[in-house]
RNA sequence: UCAGAUGGCUGGAAGAUCGCUGCUGUGUUUUUUUCACAGGAGAGGAAAGUCCGGGCACCACGGAAGAACGGUGCUGGCUAACGGCCAGCGAAGGUGACUUCAGGGAAAGUGCCACAGAAAAUAUACCGCCGUUAUUGGUAAGGGUGAAAUGGUGCGGUAAGAGCGCACCGCUUUUCUGGUGACAGAAAAGGCAGGGUAAACCCCACCGGGUGCAAAAUCGAAUAGGAACGACUGGCAUUUGCCGCUUAUCUUUCGAAGUGUCGUUCGGGUUGAUUGCAAGAUGUAACCGGCAACGGUUAUACUAGAUGAAUGAUCUUACAUUCAAUUUCGUUCGCGGAAUUGGAGGACAGAACCCGGCUUAUAGGCCAUCUGACACU
RNA sequence: GCCCCUGUGGCGGAAUUGGUAGACGCGCCGGAUUCAAAAUCCGGUUUCUUUUGGAAGUGUCGGUUCGAGUCCGACUGGGGGCA
């Protein structure tokens, strides 16, 4: 598999402060796959050029090894996909779900970038969440 | 060959592209930083559970004796220490290799033992048995209850019986022998003392101050050098000094130190960085001592340091494993071995101050020693 | 990371030194009352079974004991605190 990333010049941050992600869930703008949630938000950081995203494993996916690896499958997806189809001056959570483990990294990646589609579609009719 | 026992090792490999976190060096930079390049490093046998033992830090102080509270509990050794390990002893289980055991004291004292049963522990006598006789005496063979009933079997003995007597077994005490010891063996004496429970209180021996790296220290920022209440802040003395008070569970005592700190509540600020934090009871190898755990000497190595938490993502190739189909060989007709093709697919699990253990989870693979059965020589 | 607490029917919550487990309340089911409902009153309510009875059962497994919800050990689920 070829992966030639055209970038758009956006660089990614890592959200790390708790209150940052209760402020994006607090923005109720959300997609739902089988193997994860996307949610965003718009910040009011004046730099650009980066854009900020957070990760999020819980219990409920599994013990400490199934969580970490969870999180850089995000991670990697996020790198590929966010240079491309993320949106300035927005940030993103990824939230893992249980069928993570299973599901293959293609469909991962195009889970990904179909939700941020949706998202940013959706964000100019209605404030309205999907499910 | 099959079945098993014990101990130990291992815990996926190679390659390609793109990345992550420290360290070192060079360059850039006024310096710190940042950035670029190069080099080299980057999870485990359990990193887990947090069940024990230490190091380390703080709590206003150390020693000794006692009390309380908690823990451990056959013997000897190892260890910094331990509830751990090694070697033994005893009991129970197994044909055996071997396994399991909180395994001190019930004759210091107290408590408890439901129901049933005559009686559940200073014993006692319901039905019985025997004698005398008209109300009692002897007895513990037999009956029945219960988890448990005051030695067991046999012979003698007797009114009936009973360690009442004897033999064997068991038990207790004493002595001797072997052993460092737990204990083992032998002899003599005693007619039998003695129910269970100490993971009930307890006794005996030994050990233990509390809190935990979110300990603790420094820097920065911020605001204030915050307020209220309470505790001891004392007495003589001009200084030395004397008495008193305080000093990590409590009391007593010895020495030393101290007399401005501590506790609670309210209010304000910070939710940062650095140190602690990686050379140690360290690993590996050889030799020596020891049955062993382990110890000693020499040589050699430096081997993770994250903090929404790095050590990876994707793909390919064989290899272990497994499923299905086909072919073939053997067959005790259950199936087993080999080959080919196609598919699935890596056990348990992630350092968080560091060590020594224990416990629990774990696909498979390999090695050594030993036991039993069968066959052959 | 460290330190604590706790687990009993569908739910809350009892069970004195170890001796009949499911007290009591809520809920649920059936009946009475009512034209009908609510309220009230009466009865039942851990599970399985061959149903006047028997067996299992206090988060799970093991141990001590004649006997364990209770005592001891190991595991497991849930909850809380610490700058």
């Amino acid at each position: 598999m070829t992966q030639v990333i055209e970038n758009k010049g956006l660089t990614i941050d890592t959200l790390k402060k708790r209150s940052d992600f209760l402020r994006i869930a607090a923005a109720n703008k959300k997609w739902i796959t089988p193997a994860m949630i996307v949610q965003t938000c718009e910040n009011t950081i004046d730099d650009s050029s980066t854009v900020r995203v957070g990760y999020t494993a819980s219990k409920k996916v599994g013990n400490a090894v199934k969580r970490n690896h969870a999180k850089r499958r995000l991670r990697e997806a996020a790198k590929q996909v966010m240079g491309v189809s993320a949106v300035k001056n927005h940030d993103y959570v990824l939230i893992a779900r249980q069928q993570i483990a299973e599901i293959k990294f293609k469909e991962l990646i195009r889970d990904l970038k179909w939700a941020l589609k949706r998202l940013h579609k959706a964000a100019g009719k209605s404030g309205s969440h999907n499910n």
